[in-house]
Parts: structure tokens; sequence; C-alpha cells
DNA sequence: TTTTGTAACTTGACTAGTCAAATGATAATG
DNA sequence: CATTATCATTTGACTAGTCAAGTTACAAAA
């Protein structure tokens, strides 16, 4: 009965991870008044604005109608502005929010990386790296199995 | 600007793949009409059935509110029992959802191993394992930095 | 046996997302 | 110029989750 494989034992600890540290994550970032999805996308438009939400929910793989409704959660809270131009609309930052994204950051990343910095240390987090870049990439480019 | 450290780089591949692997998983799902959340309910009630809603709440790592909603969803499906037992709720699977977990788990499985069977020999993949044990487990006694 | 506690569960208001149908903005054609 | 097409965005109905306040089920003390 419980034939797990390695790499459903794999699957497992990473959703668990994934779903733990965002968690905690979330709570970090509450002192910013931010979530971790929200810091997620403003990070985004940060390094490649001016941009569409086509682009955007690309980059931060979300459907459009997801991206939609987190923008407009987003302008009505004065982080960002968009406006239309030609077929679509065009996102960037408000400047209040590049002010703090400059100070929250270096809190972040350093939080991010306090995960494995604590008990990985510098060749093993290159592995780890090597290792999930490999599988990501390739779950880009997989096919759903037929039938 | 690009102060990123390997830390943060790993992080974000992490939650880019999980995220990905988890969509196209539901769609992998639709299927035996379920999706990854509910199979993942499903599994741990079966191996540890019969259990309180705290219990399943703890495995899974969602909060009190979150397994209650998802339980009542599945109750009304049909999936599972629940049962006033003293002062908590016993949970158990109904018989049809034995039998579809007897043909799903195998599917399952074998769908979340070909992320990393196609591209990670079996050595890889165990140092992977390790890795992320260590990362995960690391995290569950991690404790917010104070400010 | 009414009051008082307390642990387990539910619920209201919210964020974050999905899918698919509807709307908006602009272009191209009859 | 009105009609049709096309692409980007929005929206309705839903799943899945959070937090914190509200219930419920039982126990123990007054």
């Amino acid at each position: 009965m419980r034939n797990n494989t390695i790499g459903s034992l794999i699957w497992l600890r990473l959703m668990r991870f994934t779903n733990q540290s965002n968690q905690m994550s979330n709570e970090f970032l509450k002192r910013f008044d931010l979530t971790t999805a929200q810091f997620d996308v403003l990070m985004q438009i940060r390094i490649y604005q001016p941009l569409t939400q086509m682009e955007l929910a690309e980059k931060v793989t979300v459907t459009q109608g997801g991206i939609s409704r987190m923008l407009s959660r987003l302008e009505k809270e004065g982080y960002i502005v968009r406006k239309q131009d030609w077929k679509t609309k065009t996102i960037n930052l408000s400047a209040k929010t590049e002010a703090i994204l400059d100070q929250v950051m270096p809190e972040q990343l350093a939080f991010q990386s306090s995960f494995f910095d604590d008990v990985l240390n510098e060749e093993e987090q290159q592995i780890l790296y090597t290792l999930m870049t490999r599988v990501h990439k390739h779950s880009q480019k997989k096919e759903l199995p037929p039938k």
C-alpha cells in the first residue's frame, strides 16, 4: 500500500515546504503590509516595467483572469498605475512603491535565503539550485500524458 | 539592483515549479473529477483514518477553518463521512472513495514521479530528496525573526 | 441543575486563484 | 461608414485558503 516512489516523496516535500514557507513569508511581510503574492508581482513589475498584463501573467504563472484581479487590488491600494495603451494596458509602479520595494527587497531576499543558508553550505545550495532548475525547465515543456 | 542570493534563486524556482506542477496535476486529475488538493487530503485520510479534523489539518498544513471548508465540500460530494464522536468529529472515507483511490493513486504517483524521472537519475533524485528534507525539517522549527 | 469553562468545529469577510463567457479597443473590409 | 474580426482585459461562479469571532458539545464546579 505504501508504494511511494522517490519522485512522489520529493513532490510531497516540495509541496509542503513551499506551502509552509509561503505562510511564513506572509507573516514576515505583514510588517510591510504586503503579501507574498503581492511582493512577487511588484518585483516582476519593477524589473520589467513598463509591461502588459499578458506579459506579467506569464512571468508569475497565473492566468489572465488571475492577474486582472490581482492588479485591480494593487491599483486600488495605489501600488501601481495602469493606462490603456493601444489594445493593451501598460503597468507601472507608483513612486511610493519604488521606495517601499527598496526597503523591503533586501529584507525579503534575506528572509528567503535563510531557509537554505541555515542548513546547506554554498556547494549544497548550488547543487540544489542546479537540480531544481533542470526539473523546472523540463516541466515547462512537458506534455500531459494522453488517454 | 540584481543582488539575488543563491537562496533567493532557489526559493523562486521552488515556488514557480510547485505552482506549475500543481496546475498540471489539476489538469491530470480532471479525468477522475478530483483536484490536487482533494487528492492530497483523501490520501491522508486513507492512511490515517479514522482521525479528527485537527489531526488532518496538521498533516496537510492548513488551518482549522481551511480543513473545515474542504471537508464540507468533500462530504457534500459523498467522498467522506464525518460523525460527531465526543467533542471531536471523526473522519472516514466512504466505500466508493476507497475504490476510486485504488485506481487513481498509482496513476497520480507515477505522474508526480515523472517530473523527476524524466531528467534526474536515481542518485540525483536521492540527493534532491535529502537536501529538501533537511530544508523542510529546518523550516518547521524556524522562528520568525523579531522586530 | 444552572453557571462556567474549554476544546473542536464553523462561519463571515477577505485574498488568490481557475475557467469560460462577456466586454472593450482597435483594425480591416464590404 | 457600418460590420466583422481579433486580441486584451474583465467578470461571474467557483475552489482553496487565511484570520478571528462565533457556535457546539461536553465536563466540572457552585
